[in-house]
DNA sequence: GATGAATGAGAGTTCATTCAT
DNA sequence: TATGAATGAACTCTCATTCAT
């Protein structure tokens, strides 16, 4: 049984992989199951012995890269400087995402979602974690005076989102684009944004 | 001559419109041309006298909904308050972006951007434009003392274009939204920024 | 009258030119009525006010080139010199096969001969007057003890008709073949063969 | 590995076998997927597994037809008799090309060549080797002053080509022929030609 | 007579999925 | 477990022909 289930993730594992880098090259739907399978050294009938459907695929990759970010981030709930946390979370969320070939991927899970029920429930989760984790950050900041009392936390939350998501289509746009610089910038734009709320 | 161009133009705006609405229900990928034949009452070859390829649908729909932007936008280089000018134009293109059906529509291009030469060219061409507008107004107001002297111009454009792009993912996955609410959030939080700029 | 029956022909002329044209580049099959209007610069439709259908182009084309021989032909049956008659007539057709682009029109009436009845008839016509005309001859030259008493003179009409069809595909394989001194050979060929025949 | 090596060719025959049925009807061009699936039993998408497309099957056909003529002219080559081996190469030649309904296909061939370079090179490069085994005995012939020395051997090659070639458009345009009659009337001529050549 | 818009059937090809081996 | 053959529906696009203007 342990034998035969760390076989099965193995062969998933190496599903996974392939699937992404051809995600990367050509996007979901472009990408047929015989690439895949191909690219992973497998008949296009034994994938679906790990995977009900290509659509399962796309939702683990989702999974898998939406949620590698959490643990990261999570520990930051609990920074000295509420402030500070905020401003690393964001730092190293943009991080994730323009790693390598990442932005490629998290632009067709985005892309994914007005479509795809079960993505959309999952990137809703995984959002619904990530601004509940800011809220906190920016109550804590509130009460310590680092934010003006009268900001409103969800709508804040979004656009701390929408910065995220943005920068991925950004970046696919503009690969060859000075990501460092650009982090930096981002960086500094949200410190001096949330000194400009004290109360 | 006069009446058969306005046919054609017609025809090619019936196409269109067709077009856009099977295309906020199932994406561009998903959506075949017997079915956008059907929506707008046509034969499939029939469109083929229109427009020569599915692509160049897709093409003509990025063009009109990202030129209809430019000529509100361009006026407000020369508002008398640089800073105000930049906060309208944010505020003016998330008030196009989440109008009716439009998310769903202005997601499937960003998406389409990476596999899609002409798609891209046509955005980013769309993009330079508004970047070039955001940095003249920047300038303005740094030259006015409202900015740093010391801020990263063309990061600024790049986030500023990433709060928009973000702004459309976010109305994707959650359309129930408080637009308004957001809007407000979104001049707020800029009046801020740039006031907190303040040389 | 007289000038409608004109205008019909004149326009009926244009569009045979450009069909042949078209037909040389890529064949009857892969030439589309659209593709024919362009380059004789009529409208699609009008274009069925003088042929009803795409194959009456087609026949129309096969009975001028055809035709077009028999009258340089015919004269040949009373040559003073039967053999030469049988030589001069073989000369003349392939010279009048091998003009310009006309192997490949050739080429592709021959192919359209088993698929198409009307087309078919028309060939064997042709080919009826053409072996009779061989045949006159040679019985000339038999009589006159220049071709053996017991020579098959349909099978004879027969291969010689088949070294015109031959030359037709020989010449559209090979475009660049010096078709002068391949003209020369046959003749040479032609003449040592009947010569060879003498009773 | 085996078993599948053998089914694929086993499948592959089958398709090329219902292929020729259908271009005998009604050529390639006139013959669609659709057809040549019912006629061999399969689906239209599972060709697809046995060849990349319509192009390749009658690619297949074309080589199979052509290179099954090789190996009995070769031979001929070394005939203690140059003339007579020339003869035999021609008579052999016609009788493959006359068989059943092979005269149909070689048609279909023969009209692919000038719009099609697959074909063109597949049937360029047999005519080389037929053309090369022509000229080898005719040289010999000529060293045995059984023809004259100054006979255009390229030439002549070209016109015993052209004499196949057009057999296969006589005999699709008259499929009644008396076939045995003409080839033995081809014997003859051949013969008697080659001896008029006596230097 | 002339236009070109419109049709509808059919072309070749692709693909997620199933299933016998 | 693993294979890849098989399916069948869907895809984009083409084309000869008709017809209202």
């Amino acid at each position: 049984m342990a034998v035969s289930t760390q076989h099965r993730s193995e062969q998933r594992g190496k599903v996974l992989l392939a699937a992404r880098k051809c995600f990367v090259r050509h996007g979901f739907h472009a990408t047929g199951m015989a690439e895949i399978a191909k690219a992973c050294g497998m008949s296009v009938g034994n994938i679906y012995h790990y995977f009900p459907h290509k659509n399962a695929i796309v939702q683990a990759i989702t999974d898998e890269i939406r949620s590698r970010l959490a643990p990261v981030l999570q520990p930051l709930a609990d920074h000295a400087d509420p402030v500070e946390g905020l401003v690393q979370i964001m730092l190293l969320s943009v991080r994730e995402i323009s790693a390598g070939t990442n932005p490629r991927l998290w632009m067709e899970i985005l892309a994914e979602v007005p479509r795809n029920k079960v993505i959309r429930d999952l990137c809703l989760a995984f959002d619904r974690d990530f601004q509940a984790l800011l809220k906190h950050l920016m109550r804590r900041a509130m009460h310590a005076g680092q934010l003006a009392p009268d900001t409103d936390l969800d709508a804040n939350c979004f656009w701390l989102g929408a910065l995220l998501d943005g920068a991925i289509a950004g970046l696919c746009a503009r690969p060859d684009l000075d990501r460092t610089r650009t982090e930096l910038a981002l960086a500094q734009n949200l410190r001096r944004f949330f000194h400009a709320g004290r109360a």
